[in-house]
DNA sequence: TTTTTATCTCTACATTTGTAGAAACAAGTC
DNA sequence: GACTTGTTTCTACAAATGTAGAGATAAAAA
């Protein structure tokens, strides 16, 4: 199951809050933001899908993310890789150091964190 | 515009084939093969998006793709990385390194493929 | 040249997606 | 207690998507 770009959107939103009512939902998108009852009709199809859950306070709920972001894009990833670079991710990763335009100070982060990736495997 | 998800597939195969004709195209799907017709829908769609282009040679024609791969995943990319990585690549690459499984290898060929081209900026 | 095969266009149709109004309620405000 | 506000459910509907039949046609095969 998957989500769509609307609600990927929005889980966007529950990710970075880590939790939120419908209020804070609404605030956080930017004008023009969209009616109350689209936002509801969002996340009632994510309860269905099981990426969102919530807690009844009083009259209202309180929603949060089910799926992580790191384990969302980890699969998107996976199947952008599987489907398109061959399965093979450092065919990714090639493609991802060339396409990007990563500047020379955020390459040399990069390389100092599969340097110490590295280390840590040694262990 | 974008590529639906069928469209992309697709899409992806004709990458891979460079150029390919209808018949071609149809003995690449997997079973069960979608119908003759689908394809060339799927085929008038990607046409109408300008992202498939085809050379008409006697009865029928030879599509080429009009977007590289390179391009098109790297708009992906770029989309991804600014609605859910804070337009920062090098989170993105952090994320990455950690979520898939690169093998100890395939670090270390990312590794020297980062050093190779951090050495190209220095001229 | 009759038949078969491949391809293309047009049309169709069920699902999914994006968006939201109407109506029901509960909680807070006057 | 009546009114306003926030929230939810139900229903709706246009557009996009996935999938393919019917029919036209042209090339190839018999």
């Amino acid at each position: 199951m998957k989500l769509t770009e609307a609600e990927e959107n929005l889980m966007g939103y529950l990710w970075n809050m880590e939790k939120a009512f419908m209020k804070d939902l609404l605030d956080t998108f930017p004008e023009p933001k969209p009616a109350p009852t689209t936002v509801a009709t969002l996340l009632r199809r994510m309860i269905d899908k099981d990426f969102v859950a919530y807690r009844t306070y009083g009259n209202s709920r309180e929603y949060y993310p089910l799926v992580s972001k790191e384990d969302y894009f980890s699969k998107h990833l996976d199947g952008l890789i599987t489907n398109h670079f061959d399965s093979s991710a450092a065919q990714f990763a090639s493609f991802f150091t060339t396409a990007t335009d990563l500047t020379t100070t955020e390459l040399e982060d990069l390389k100092t964190l599969i340097e110490q990736q590295l280390k840590d495997r040694k262990s």
